[in-house]
DNA sequence: GGTAAAAACTTACACCGCTAGTTTAACGGC
DNA sequence: GCCGTTAAACTAGCGGTGTAAGTTTTTACC
């Protein structure tokens, strides 16, 4: 076979190939040649559509980033708005879990991630905040958000409870893991009102 | 060579070699041949000493996450020692942030880690929060802790200004990267503030 | 209708983590 | 003091990776 009379591939049939493959295998199960069979198709011939793998991932994360909802900036005020894209931003990252990593670590040239950014920043600027603030506020919200959807705080800990004989207090610990989504939502949840709260009573100080 | 009059490598030595490789060239320059060469030795040979290199970079890790000062446990109040804990976390991971990845993703079975975890929920407990809050507070110390040493907020940003056009918002955007450590460690502590001092007002309500 | 671009192909390179089997030095027990 | 066992290095090699290079055939354009 060389070029067929009809194309087999296009960028967006790959991504959504890729995405579904890491959705259900992980990050590692992504390799050029195992899309490339998914596809029906030999490897290298993807690189008529993406110049590297990275490209592919990054088009992978910003399909995910690209569903969070940022329409609460246009409808409420800044603080409830925060409050309503954190929700939407945390749940889209916990229904694509293995893509996480990938949104926690890349620059975020991507075209969903910028336009997410300028919803969020416009709407801290607009109401107020200044240019600074509103970056860190911004920032503040990922690290939140992404930090409680890698979920690897409760994960983290090994089952075997005989890891944590040295650790008097830690005797639980084992247990977390079973509860690992109840305590990475409760601490999210506790950050993003601990957020929200000291923000509103700083930004009616007139500290913005 | 077989098995030399003196042994050439040890669990320390390796771990070593291998920390100083992922500080000076990140972790995709860290592999089993490239780490054998540093130590004048062949690929396979760690393998009489690692069972694998998830093993290697897990040490590397530990190594790390030991480092953290939690000393102030023992010395303050809760809340300030959290705030010690927090800036000594901090700069342990920006020194080494070719190892944070690992660290935010990686789980917890590692000693130093555990350690940490000891000592933070510990002094918690021991304060009167209530085991979940414990819990939760000590997964938001990490999040905002790992996040913003993962530096890829400001650093996310890419100095192409043509990126920009579309977002009326961000023109300035390409100029973060340039104070990316000031952004991240003003998000930082603007987030520390923020979670302690609500943290203070709860505790003081009674709502622990 | 000839030409250039595009989209598939095959082949191949350098590297990866890791396994298996080999050699030799060091250690423990009689 | 020898002897079997263990340990720590070695070499060879497997299957996999991302990707570069060159080939073939189809499509689209002047």
């Amino acid at each position: 076979m060389a070029r067929p009379r009809q194309t087999l591939l296009t960028r967006q049939r790959i991504v959504e190939a890729a995405s579904a493959l890491v959705d259900a295998e992980g990050l590692d199960a992504l390799s050029m040649r195992r899309l490339a069979t998914e596809l029906g198709v030999q490897g290298p011939s993807l690189y008529n559509h993406f110049a590297t793998k990275a490209e592919i991932v990054d088009a992978v994360a910003d399909a995910v980033i690209a569903q969070v909802d940022v329409s609460a900036f246009a409808l409420h005020k800044w603080d409830e708005a925060l409050r309503h894209w954190a929700f939407s931003y945390r749940a889209v990252l916990v229904a694509h879990p293995n893509v996480v990593p990938v949104l926690a670590q890349g620059p975020g040239r991507r075209p969903g991630g910028l336009a997410m950014a300028e919803a969020v920043y416009g709407a801290l600027v607009d109401a107020g905040w200044s240019y600074a603030r509103a970056t860190h506020i911004g920032a503040l919200m990922r690290y939140l958000v992404t930090g409680s959807a890698l979920g690897s705080f409760a994960l983290g800990f090994d089952a075997d409870p005989q890891l944590y004989e040295r650790y008097p207090h830690l005797h639980q610990a084992p247990r977390l893991a079973e509860h690992h989504e109840a305590v990475d939502e409760g601490a999210f949840e506790l950050g993003l009102d601990l957020l929200i709260t000291g923000l509103t009573a700083r930004y009616e100080m007139g500290t913005r």
